[in-house]
DNA sequence: CAATTATTGAAAATGATTTTCAATAACAAA
DNA sequence: TTTGTTATTGAAAATCATTTTCAATAATTG
């Protein structure tokens, strides 16, 4: 999913495009790592000074809603954001430089209904992180 | 694993045993829902009225470090924390009343190894978590 | 091109967490 | 026991992330 499209479903959904909801999108939709709202806002600054961190939070809260991009949680915080466009997806998050890798987790299925019949629970979302290291930081 | 086995941890560990920690611990102890720290301040409180928040914080700072208490994490926010004193296991969370019922995560390594085949890591750890409507919530 | 109205950035407000610090309490050793 | 050392305490202040407020500006619609 290009940033164009991104900035289509922004427009497609009542909001307006602007310079800084461009620069905004392009930095997180460039990112193979998760961004902090602050990370966002230092890399975005350099496209696009007059930038404020303000319109960063609202931006991602928008990219949010609509599924564009997701939370990451790591014990280190969980405030960083990831593009996200290829819908119900797990992460496998590099532990050394933070690259993350998405995976269908389709094997999961079985494991939800066992556990839904053991406990009685109606299971609605699930939610798997796994965590690592990539092939490169594994060889350096 | 009851509070005495957790004062005693703390202990071993070269911590002291105070009243101020005695009731945090008995206090997340008790609870099958996850605590947020004013919420184990209030809850404390009510048995030792000069707790501080502070310590709080400290405590839960401590029972995390010895893997006796976990973060769980929700779409509200990742500040909760609950007994966590059976090894590794993974959560089931209701949506509704936010009982929490621990489960064993077998089923899951064989995922894992997949995962690593096809994408290069090396899997150090992973992090599961359901949501659901427990038994009570459903019917009532 | 004009009018409407969402969006902007700055500053202030809020909320959570951490740090500082002097007083106190736990505990090991005598 | 009692004592001395030192970790722990709570309050207040400091910090950090996030949200709200607001008047100025810029994006869209007609």
């Amino acid at each position: 999913m290009s940033t164009t499209a991104w900035l289509e479903q922004l427009h497609d959904n009542g909001y307006r495009i602007t310079s800084a909801r461009r620069v905004v999108v392009d930095t997180v939709h460039a990112s193979t790592r998760a961004l902090t709202p602050i990370e966002v806002y230092d890399k975005a600054r350099k496209k696009y000074h007059a930038l404020g961190l303000v319109t960063v939070y609202r931006t991602l809260e928008k990219l949010e809603e609509l599924h564009l991009i997701q939370r990451v949680h790591q014990a280190a915080g969980c405030q960083a954001f990831v593009s996200a466009c290829h819908g119900h997806q797990h992460l496998l998050l590099c532990q050394n430089c933070g690259q993350i890798v998405f995976f269908e987790g389709d094997d999961v299925e079985p494991l939800i209904k066992s556990v839904a019949k053991k406990t009685g629970y109606e299971i609605k979302e699930h939610w798997l992180q796994l965590f690592g290291l990539c092939a490169d930081c594994r060889s350096n």
